[in-house]
DNA sequence: CCTAATTTGTACGTATGTATT
DNA sequence: AAATACATACGTACAAATTAG
C-alpha cells in the first residue's frame, strides 16, 4: 500500500534545489549573473559540497544554469521550463498540405498491433487496429511524393468494414481527421535511409536518404485519432516551420 | 590557447559506462535483466561507489537502464534510442536545446558570400560576411550529434574580431542569439545524405541518412540575426514538434 | 505478517585535477 | 603566475525501498 502521509519530505538537495530556483524565478539571480559558488552554498545551506552538486545538478536539467568549470554557475533562464501555449504553426497550415495532394490508398487491413503500431497509439502490442497503405502525389503530378502508413485504434465494427473497404476508406480518413475535429498534432522527423521497398515505390534509388515523418492526430480533449508513418524522398521534400517567442 | 592533445583521456566513469554501455549492446546484460550491483561493480573495476554511481547515471541518462531503489539496475532496452530528441513548440524550446549541448568552434573565417550564404543572410553573393564551423555534443556524451555551419550578416568591425578569435567566438555567438533578443526562428528540415567530409565528422558511415537543418534566426524587429546549417546523423536525432489549431 | 538481507538513495568528509579568471 | 571554481574520485555512514524467507 502507498503511504498516505500527506507530507513526504523532500531529500535535503531538493530543497537547496526548490530554493535557488525560486530565488532565480523570483528575480534574486537575474539571467547572466553567477550563483553563489558550490563552497557558499554549503556554508549558507550548511551542506556538504556533494549536497550542493545534487542541487545544482537539478537546476541544470532543469535547463535553468549552466555550469562551467572554473567559471561558476550561469543562469541562463528565469522562467520555468513549462510548455507555452503559443505554437509555431498551425493544424490548418498542415492541412494545407493535404489539400494540394492526393492520397492514394492501396491497401487497408485489420491487424494485430505490432511494436510501433503499439507505441504509436499506446495500445498493447496485439491489440486489433486497422492499418492503411498508401502514395501521396502532387494533384498534378504523378510522381510520388511520400508512402505513408496510417494507423487508427479501437475501430467499432460498422466504421471499421467502412474504412477496410478500399472505395471508402479514404472518406472515413478524412472524416476521422477532420479538420473541425482536430486539436493538435504531434510530429516527428528523422533521416533514414530508405528500405528497398518503399524506395522503389517512392522511384528512388535504393538506399537513398529520405525524411520520415511520424504524425500522431488527437483531437480537441486529447484522444488519439490516428497515427501516421510517412517516408519523403530526400532531394524532392523538406519540410518548414516557424517557432516565436512564447 | 586550444589544447592540441589528439587524445582527450575520458574520465573513469565515462570509461565504465562505455564498457557496460558496450556489453548491453552486445547482448551481454539482455533487456530485462539486472546490471551488477553497485558493489560488484565497485569490485570488478576497482572503483569507488562514487564512481560506479556516476556511471550508472550515464547510462539512465542514456535510457539503457532504469534504477529502483532495493532492487538494482534494470536494462531497459538494448538500443540507444534516439540520442537526443529535440521537442520545440518555442523560441524557448529551441534554445533549452542548446542548453543541453555544447558547441564547439573549430573554425571562424571572414568569407564573401557564396549562394548558399548570400541566399541565407538574404545579401548579395560577394558581401563580406563570417562563417563558424563547429561540433554539436550532448553535454554529457562525446559522441557529435551534428556538424554545423554559422553564417553572420554584416559584422561590424570590433565585433567581428572578437567572432574570429576562437576563444571568444562562441561568447559572441550566444550574445547575438540571445533569448531575449529572439523573436521568431524559421526551421527547414531535409533529408540527405551525408557528404564523406561531414560523414566522418559525425562517426557516421559516408552515404548515410542525415537530417538537414537550415534555421534563420530573426529578432522581434524581424531583422536578420544569424543562419545555420546543421546536419544530424539520422540514426540517432529525431526533431519533434507540435501543431495546435490557430 | 513480519524479519532480515540486499540494494539503491542521501549525505557527510577529503583530496586532487583542470579550466577559467 | 596565482587564485578561484567546478570536475573527478577516494572514503564512510545511515536511510529507505525492495525482496527473500
Amino acid at each position: 500500500m502507498e503511504s498516505l502521509s500527506p507530507v513526504s519530505k523532500s531529500p535535503r538537495y531538493r530543497q537547496v534545489a526548490d530554493e535557488l530556483s525560486a530565488a532565480i524565478l523570483g528575480g534574486r539571480y537575474p539571467v547572466n549573473s553567477l550563483l553563489p559558488t558550490e563552497k557558499e552554498l554549503c556554508r549558507h545551506y550548511a551542506i556538504s559540497r556533494h549536497t550542493a552538486r545534487e542541487a545544482l545538478r537539478l537546476l541544470e536539467i532543469a535547463g535553468l544554469i549552466s555550469r562551467r568549470q572554473g567559471a561558476g554557475s550561469l543562469v541562463i533562464a528565469d522562467t520555468p521550463p513549462d510548455r507555452y501555449n503559443q505554437f509555431a504553426q498551425s493544424v490548418e497550415d498542415l492541412l494545407q498540405y493535404g489539400n494540394a495532394t492526393r492520397f492514394h490508398i492501396e491497401r487497408a487491413e485489420s491487424i494485430a498491433a505490432d511494436t510501433l503500431a503499439a507505441s504509436l497509439l499506446g495500445i498493447a502490442p496485439g491489440t486489433a487496429c486497422v492499418r492503411l497503405y498508401g502514395i501521396r502525389r502532387p494533384r498534378h503530378d504523378r510522381r510520388p511524393l511520400a508512402v505513408t502508413e496510417v494507423y487508427l485504434p479501437e475501430p467499432e465494427p460498422a466504421a471499421r468494414s467502412a474504412l477496410l473497404d478500399l472505395g471508402q476508406s479514404i472518406y472515413r480518413l478524412l472524416d476521422i481527421l477532420d479538420l473541425a475535429k482536430l486539436g493538435s498534432v504531434e510530429q516527428n522527423f528523422t533521416a533514414v535511409c530508405a528500405d528497398p521497398e518503399r524506395a522503389t515505390a517512392l522511384g528512388m534509388a535504393p538506399g537513398a536518404a529520405a525524411l520520415r515523418t511520424v504524425r500522431r492526430y488527437f483531437d480537441r480533449q486529447g484522444e488519439l485519432l490516428a497515427a501516421a508513418v510517412s517516408l519523403h524522398p530526400g532531394e524532392s521534400f523538406s519540410y518548414s516551420t516557424v517557432l516565436r517567442r512564447a
